[in-house]
DNA sequence: ACGATGAGTTGACCGCCATCAACGAAAACG
DNA sequence: CGTTTTCGTTGATGGCGGTCAACTCATCGT
């Protein structure tokens, strides 16, 4: 998500009713006109309760979805049961990317609270992209952002250690909350450490403990699902120098 | 890649000229006019040789590149310098995708052989989505299956074991030959053991040892880069239940 | 052709994280 | 409100894959 709105951008954001859509809905350039153009893509929306599936592997794609107000996991499973967390999204993310490909979802998609998302007509936002060249570009650009943000888990996965991987993932969520308005500092986890685990492909034990270490070592607070950031530079530090104990 | 290819899309195919260029080239449903006006996409082309970039992080992003001729990796560092491999790309297929988000590129391209590619200014690309629905549609299909590729990815990183994952690279390895009309069983590796440890996130020992292991089992059969797969079933059955030894 | 260099293999050892297990605390349920 | 279930913490132990090292073998350049 973008940090820097300029003061031009929150205007449209007004006025693009009171949909949060910030991804697609703020892209730079674009008219009133335009604006009130994309509002129609607004089709319905959908409550979901924590725990709700918004859509399951293998349904069928035919929307796309902006959280308004929650937050959701992606997951997909392997044919033995192996399950992986994909990504966490809230407030002004989009799901539903993964269905474009072959017009199958092969994630699905879990409420993790109490959810509610703009459903967008996959088929409605095609015909709109080729005639506003803004939200054509600003579509492009969401999912390329999402083949990157994929591209640094897999780095995460690939070369970081537990320490790292808890760092950057706390580093990250704080900072999406800070780009919503709401505290990096102090903020609550909406997955379990199990779910954590998954995402960061580590043990929910590891997580548990690691967090715990961090704590002794001062970087955080951890109070169950409460987590205080206290030292951020050190945080980011260990991303790239691993603490020796 | 799309492996089934409807009888009407190989003409297609000889119609786009000499051009390998399966995924955007191919989409179904587009007229033969239709056909000859996305040859106008295609700009110069690039040969590069082994070792050469294709592009580097944080250049700026102009164009996407198609593979019509050898092979690529696409990389990227971390500021204390570990890499990772995130991708290994053949013929046919797209690069650059990753330049839309900010336009600058996140991971470097570098041929694995001596390549050659065409060069697809994007500007135009994206003009010419506008006028043309099938390739709009088709180009966001790339874009949604390179999202679904990164978290099969992913998955391999966050729940496989050693095993699991060099089977898996294997495999795909071989499809994406077969489906290129190269045999399938047997093919020759274009990177290093260090690359693929890198992609699949184990130390080149590992992959060596692992790749040494499914050959006494007569799974495979290794020769330096030269590849052959003897027993395609046992392999695959690996991925859901690891070898006990 | 021939060294030089990079690539691959194999062995020995070790450390990080998984696993198994027990306990404690919070939240969800009727 | 109390009970059940889920969630989280912490300890003990072990194994997979990383690390370090030595050696062999291609490949490439001059």
């Amino acid at each position: 998500m973008d940090l820097q709105l300029p003061p031009t951008l929150r205007q449209l954001r007004v006025a693009c009713s009171q949909c949060n859509l910030m991804e697609l809905c703020l892209p730079v350039g674009l008219s009133e006109e335009d604006v009130a153009r994309i509002e129609e893509l607004i089709g319905t929306r959908r409550k979901l309760k924590r725990h709700q599936a918004l859509y399951e592997v293998r349904s069928s794609f035919q929307a796309l979805y902006a959280i308004r107000a929650g937050s959701f996991k992606t997951t997909i499973v392997l044919e033995d049961g192996r399950e992986q967390v994909t990504g966490f999204q809230m407030t002004g993310e989009l799901l539903g990317l993964d269905g474009i490909s072959t017009g199958l979802h092969v994630v699905s998609a879990i409420a993790l609270e109490d959810s509610e998302v703009c459903v967008i007509e996959y088929a409605r936002l095609e015909a709109l992209a080729r005639e506003i060249q803004g939200l054509q570009a600003q579509f492009h650009k969401v999912l390329s952002r999402e083949i990157v943000r994929e591209q640094s888990v897999m780095m995460l996965l690939g070369t970081m250690r537990a320490e790292e991987r808890l760092a950057v993932f706390l580093l990250n969520l704080a900072q999406r909350f800070a780009a919503r308005g709401f505290s990096g500092t102090e903020f609550r986890l909406r997955m379990t450490r199990e779910e954590i685990g998954s995402y960061l492909g580590l043990k929910l034990e590891t997580v548990s403990r690691t967090l715990s270490h961090f704590q002794e070592e001062g970087l955080i607070e951890v109070q169950h699902k409460n987590i205080r950031l206290r030292d951020r530079e050190r945080l980011r530090a260990l991303i790239q120098a691993p603490l020796s104990h």
